[in-house]
DNA sequence: CCCAATATCGTTCATATCGTTCATTTTTCA
DNA sequence: TGAAAAATGAACGATATGAACGATATTGGG
């Protein structure tokens, strides 16, 4: 998957001159690793850095050994919804990931895909399943082949910078739906924020840990199920009171309930990873220092 | 234990041709070892060293400028479980992830590296858990950073050839860990098993639903945890009843107690994916349709 | 111990890539 | 609008790489 290509191989798929692909590696736009002798090796993910940072489109994917994007299911999302569904249901893997890759490369931004194919095919699945439709278990082998696919895509982020801001966060005790939490760290990690998950069922007392070693800018909280309310939202003040200040506390997940929330202090909740961007621009532009 | 590379394994290592591995050791950039017959031999100090010389990195990009790695970890089982926890119980996933890598790259066997490395490193990171020296987000962190090594060396297995046995299986209902099953998935994976993983927290009605519709040859069941065994049981051996003759039932788990598996019939109880092996190899011979 | 299967050897040669220069196209800005 | 600046693409000899070859070494069973 992760293959290196020559400066030649690139300039095809994207439709320039091998020159150009030279220059861009030379003025450091491109990353690049050297052989022994001194040529070019271009590792995927930096050409998708690449392509992303400026704009460019990748032409003839399959030259790469990538999906060609079939331009049906990259441009109409409740065409890509429907398939994702159908190959979770059937439990085709490799479908279902190319499908993902497909509308990355095809740029569209990670919340976007989250939020408007991944989100609504597992809301999809959930029904299903309630309504004697699907089996359990087609459930919870589609949570585990997007996990795999997020695996995947999450290789082909760009690297967090040494001194990017911190950000880290998981799920809380009896909570293991680990899904929305790996998709924050990913939409993070796309914004060149520094983001580790640090799993799900975590104790409140551990976040507390988390946040003194890692010293973080931001901290999330995604709750997709509470086994006891009064007793989280004890915890969870407690934490607040600790760090609300200096941490900006960012909470989710359909187990936050309005009337919760009326109870609970943070820096924002999200419905989906768009509110969330919307937000991490909000802080860029209030705090220069998170400027890239 | 071979800590001595080939050409040929260095070459795709890095992703260039055999030849010019064979050209660097003689211009004498990358020290070298020579057999008695004259084969070149390429300790992975040596490699190590050449790619930091060169720039070059090892299969992934964001493997760059890691700490300098313990040459011994390759050759020493002890040594490589000691470096993994460390870097688990400080969060270091990228250290982490070559280790594994390196350890695969070397040609350890999966059930190796899982029995002899990373489930004593799972294990310690537990009794310092207990002790009170490690917090319990550097346990679920430490899980995190393994299964996502776990889904990269995944990708690297072979792909299950069209008609080979298909095998599947997970963990029960209120068994949340993962891991185990994702290490079966792979082991069957590396002995050219269709296998598939249904994840985790699965009720045994739908795992009669999956092998329906599966019709594998084996399935396997990981329980690290039971919420209540006799229930358990009681389903198990229904279950047991309707396919035990048709298919490998293959057991494992540190919940599965002696006392508890008098009561149960298996094809195989494995505490060690090592011998899951043996019981793979055991099949094959028996079965002449399952040779490759 | 020997044999067969596989891996590696050293060599040769065609091809790919290097860095550089320069002509051409595109963008910027007075 | 037009000239300066910047980006692009083509061409060059020199060097690095990759594929192929018969010969030899290593490995793994019987």
């Amino acid at each position: 998957m992760d293959k290196l290509f020559s400066p030649k191989q690139v300039a095809r798929a994207i439709q320039v001159s091998e020159s150009s692909v030279k220059r861009w590696c030379d003025k450091g736009d491109l990353e690049v690793q050297y052989t022994a002798g001194g040529h070019r090796k271009i590792p995927i993910s930096s050409l998708i850095d690449f392509l992303r940072k400026t704009g460019q489109e990748l032409l003839q994917p399959e030259l790469l050994g990538l999906p060609r994007l079939s331009r049906q299911s990259t441009n109409d999302y409740q065409e890509a919804t429907r398939l994702l569904t159908q190959a979770l249901l059937n439990g085709l893997e490799l479908q279902a990931r190319q499908l993902v890759l497909e509308l990355y490369l095809a740029e569209h931004s990670l919340a976007n895909i989250f939020d408007k194919v991944i989100a609504p095919s597992m809301e999809r699945i959930g029904q299903e399943w309630q309504c004697g439709d699907a089996q359990i278990y087609q459930e919870r082998r589609g949570c585990e082949i997007i996990l795999q696919t997020l695996r995947e895509l999450r290789s082909l982020l760009p690297i967090p910078a040494p001194h990017s801001s911190i950000a880290v966060g998981g799920t809380i005790s009896g909570d293991y739906y680990r899904i929305p939490t790996a998709m924050v760290e990913m939409v993070l990690r796309e914004h060149h924020w520094n983001a580790c998950s640090l799993g799900d069922n975590l104790p409140i007392q551990t976040m507390e840990r988390a946040i003194l070693e890692y010293r973080p800018r931001l901290f999330w909280l995604s709750c997709s199920h509470l086994e006891n309310p009064e007793l989280f939202l004890e915890q969870y003040d407690c934490l607040y009171e600790q760090f609300g200040l200096s941490v900006a506390f960012v909470v989710g997940g359909r187990a936050l309930t309005e009337p919760l929330r009326a109870r609970m202090r943070y820096a924002v909740h999200c419905d989906s990873m768009q509110h969330l961007v919307g937000f991490l621009h909000s802080l860029q532009t209030a705090d220069p220092a998170l400027r890239f």
